[in-house]
DNA sequence: TTGTAGGCGTTATCAT
DNA sequence: ATGATAACGCCTACAA
């Protein structure tokens, strides 16, 4: 008899024996006889039981809802990354509950619903609400994990990519190339990630540039996205001097640069002009841009941020970790190894 | 005095009022005095008060909580149109608590996170789930809306693309071209929709090939990806015969295909061979594809599914319905208009 | 090992 | 219009 929503009460009359014993039957940390356990079992899937986490989250004051706080999914990375972290937070025997912050106008209400919900923990992968919002629910005690974001003086644990090791590598793989006009490439309107790497970039080259080996210059394009890409082409190309090497500090502006490029048919990668993107985003493989690119590992991340969550779970009096994640260079057709 | 986890009885007590007084006052259509109204916001604003929903949950035995359940996110159209459903749940007033079910071995704890929250209704988006599950969440009082799906005996509200129509579109946009030896491609293992488009083209061009004016066949891909396209491409090229217009039930796939089309070089689009794509995926737009496709608007269809859950909880006793989603054709570069 | 009882914070019912 | 009180389903001392 599948009764449409059992409670614990009713399994507890059916076993014969007491509620709190079905309660504890279901705490693997509490020692109960393995026969009485059996009993409720049974009882428990006869009548198709199942926890209300409504009550046990009253109880326990922790809901095991993991607040994932974005801003779009429109960026191919971000839509990879929330991904990985959606497997990663059900692999932990927590839930995901997706938060688009993206309209300014609700994004209080948003945030209200994370406390209303008495969410286990926050991970924050964007960069828009601001610190002061991490450290008003570290404060009421839920957790928060920060993703790629700049807040280093935060209470909050920080889970980083390696943005300046990305940058690093970029330049290393130009100069070993043999370029020397060099340009890093990134968002007018630049998230952390960007401008770390385009800043590992540039301290790599540095003393390059002061030995008067190469040249290096910051460029900006209007969006982040692939138009961005295109636009920043475009403008390059009308201007005097092309550089012979660029990073872009995300894939997908070098996908919009590379269909430009391709289009005005001048020229050529990698021989006059040498492309390195970041993310590797699927794309970058498709043979259409064969784009060398420093890739992230979006599952390194998720792992890295659920396991900090976890980690202060268990221990929440403990000093705010970080982590770095390792990045590495793949080597495709705008950069030959 | 922000105390981290006020509750409804200390604002009560801070106002000098009831704390049942407090309840109603956070409820718009329980008739109460402006100025206690006030008193208590003012008091629930200076506590940082918020409703705490596991015990609003309870009592109410509705969480606002929606299942967004989907199988995987890693085909574009998937994360496109789950961003959708993230931004429209949000305005609804409702949580979207996002359940990736692309892992066998877990789907059954993954399904039982649904009922021990209390949600308020599931989006099913996935062909995963059976239709067993969706009738057992019915049968327990939660709604359930299918997104593109087979089944259409099911007791559940239906949301589907018109995937017939989208098909016919493609048949009639090859005829009147004049291309004439036509194929469908689909992966091997096809969702619904993608059956549901072959269907519609091969129906829509049926009187023409019965009348000798034109030649169309079924192939089949080895996955519903890029490496299905260019897969599909290299044994294409490798046979006696080519089309001279294909219609593919994803972009992705079109797009591996035109790569690999690209970097053959022997046929060029649309004039040796025309290429219709299915969703409208952002890159389906970007310069290296180009491709003419029939949109599906992820926005559209996401409206309509939170819509029918929206009338449904109000109506919880109403026949089922079905709402189909028009589509359109955009003409690019892969078939002129 | 098991049962009893109290309480988590809210909404809803019934008085006043 | 407001206040008292009884649930909602579960966990956790405390007792047995």
């Amino acid at each position: 008899m599948h009764k449409p929503n059992a409670t614990s009460a009713d399994v507890a009359r059916l076993a014969g024996v007491s509620q709190s014993t079905v309660s504890r039957s279901f705490d693997p940390s509490s020692r109960i006889s393995e026969k009485t356990r059996q009993k409720v079992f049974a009882a428990a899937d006869e009548l198709g039981y199942q926890v209300n986490k409504a009550a046990q989250t009253m109880i326990r004051k922790r809901s095991d809802l993991v607040g994932l706080v974005t801003a779009g999914l429109g960026d191919p990375f971000r839509s990879e990354f929330l991904h990985s972290l959606v497997l990663e937070v059900q692999n932990n025997g927590l839930r995901p509950m997706v938060i688009d912050v993206s309209d300014k106008h609700t994004i209080d209400i948003q945030l209200q619903s994370l406390v209303q919900y008495q969410l286990s923990g926050v991970i924050i992968t964007s960069g828009t609400p601001n610190e002061a919002v991490a450290k008003a629910f570290i404060k009421r005690g839920t957790p928060v994990i920060l993703v790629n974001r700049a807040d280093y003086s935060s209470e909050a644990d920080i889970v980083n990519l390696d943005n300046t090791q990305a940058g690093v590598l970029a330049a290393e793989a130009l100069i070993k190339a043999g370029k020397s006009r060099l340009q890093v490439v990134r968002s007018r309107v630049s998230s952390y990630s960007s401008a770390t790497r385009a800043k590992g970039f540039l301290d790599a080259l540095s003393p390059y540039v002061e030995r008067g080996v190469l040249s290096v210059d910051e460029a900006f394009c209007d969006s982040g996205n692939y138009d961005g890409g295109t636009q920043y082409a475009t403008d390059m190309l009308a201007s005097a001097h092309y550089p012979d090497g660029i990073f872009f500090c995300m894939d997908c502006i070098a996908c919009g640069f590379l269909d430009e490029l391709k289009q005005d048919r001048r020229l050529a990668t990698p021989t006059d002009i040498a492309v390195i993107g970041c993310d590797d985003i699927s794309i970058a493989g498709y043979k259409s841009y064969n784009l060398t690119t420093v890739r992230q590992s979006s599952q390194k991340m998720a792992e890295a941020a659920v396991s900090a969550l976890q980690t202060r779970l268990k221990q929440p009096n403990t000093a705010p970790t970080q982590h770095n994640v390792s990045v590495e260079l793949v080597y495709r057709g705008t950069l030959l190894k």
